[in-house]
DNA sequence: GATAACGCGGATAAAACCTGTCTGCGTTTT
DNA sequence: AAAACGCAGACAGGTTTTATCCGCGTTATC
């Protein structure tokens, strides 16, 4: 288990792929087949990301989602902080006010403020998110397209047209199922 | 639960204790005891900071620990290491490769090298572990310094003083247990 | 208008992890 | 000899993460 969980490196590889559908909303049904991941788990992470204002929802037949900003208003630190809420890197307990030779009643230059040790992963924490901070959907989106073939897109596209479809007119679409 | 354990806290605070007593060993009991923790629990932490080389046991009576090396030596980083291991900030789970337009085989573009993704978590990850190695003990120690009163450090001394001499002569240190 | 696809929310369960306790062993001072 | 110490392992309880299932309201399509 890790602090930044698969939930969002599930969310962010399907967003990526929102950032290639455009306007054309995508199921979470269809992005989990299609990433082999689990539905259902795919299921409960859309929501957060749309509660953050990351994806736009449109329910009903052929529904789903869509980008609800612009790939390059997007950061990573959005996903991360929509998906796994305020989590914080590390969870001061206290522990100096504890000490015995204050029998229970800390005085105040012993408690005032944050502890020296805390600041420090304050300090920590805030690298790690302002180095989130610095990467957009768009970034590694680029990335992805420089370098994938040109047909891997028109395949995709394909497909999704093909969940459709096969929906749409399961005789035609699936006959070897009836046939079989 | 947090990336940066309660584990860590215990054992930097620790540390904090063993920086100012110099060359005397302090035993984990006497350190739990004065912190308000588990003893049990920091008996766990310390043997990690041993493999570590950061401080170095005695054994016996009388026995405990002291720092290995300067204060100046150990970075927060080294104790976090130190106490959780190599304990990523995110796991990539390699989903990229299970597309389905893959049909279980994928091309070499698309799983050769870091996954675009996971590098943006490498690159956060790298930005926390530097900023955590950019301070020492000696550092949050000299803040320590300066908030506490010169008689804390008195205080302590005699706090541990009085431990030991009560388990040298506990008919005279504790006569209350034996008149009750 | 019925059907099926879709998002949404809650209940539930299994696995992993963190915290904390306990016990027994060998070592060393008193 | 006794007591204080470090060390290693087994163990339990709570929390988090991952994952599944179900029922509900909404909407496009037949
Ligand atoms: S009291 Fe929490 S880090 Fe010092
Ligand atoms: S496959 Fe793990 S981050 Fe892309």
């Amino acid at each position: 288990m890790a602090h930044i969980t698969s939930s969002v490196e599930y969310a962010i590889h399907c967003l990526l792929y929102l950032v290639g559908s455009g306007d054309t909303p995508l199921s979470s049904r269809d992005l989990a087949e299609l990433q082999g991941v689990s539905p259902s788990f795919l299921a409960k992470i859309f929501p957060r990301l749309e509660k953050a204002g990351i994806v736009a929802a449109s329910e009903g037949v052929r529904g789903g989602y869509v980008l609800a900003r612009p790939a390059e208003a997007v950061t990573f630190l959005d996903v991360v902080d929509a998906v796994e809420g305020d989590k914080k890197l590390f969870d001061c307990q206290e522990i100096r006010g504890r000490c015995a030779l204050f029998e229970g009643d800390p005085p105040g230059w012993a408690t005032k403020g944050v502890c020296g040790i805390h600041a420090v992963m304050l300090s920590a924490e805030k690298a790690m998110r302002d180095s989130l901070a610095r990467t957009t959907l768009a970034d590694v989106a680029a990335g992805f397209g420089r370098k994938a073939p040109k047909s891997f897109y028109a395949d995709l596209s394909d497909w999704m047209d093909g969940r459709i479809r096969a929906r749409a007119s399961p005789r035609r679409a699936r006959p070897e199922e009836g046939a079989g």
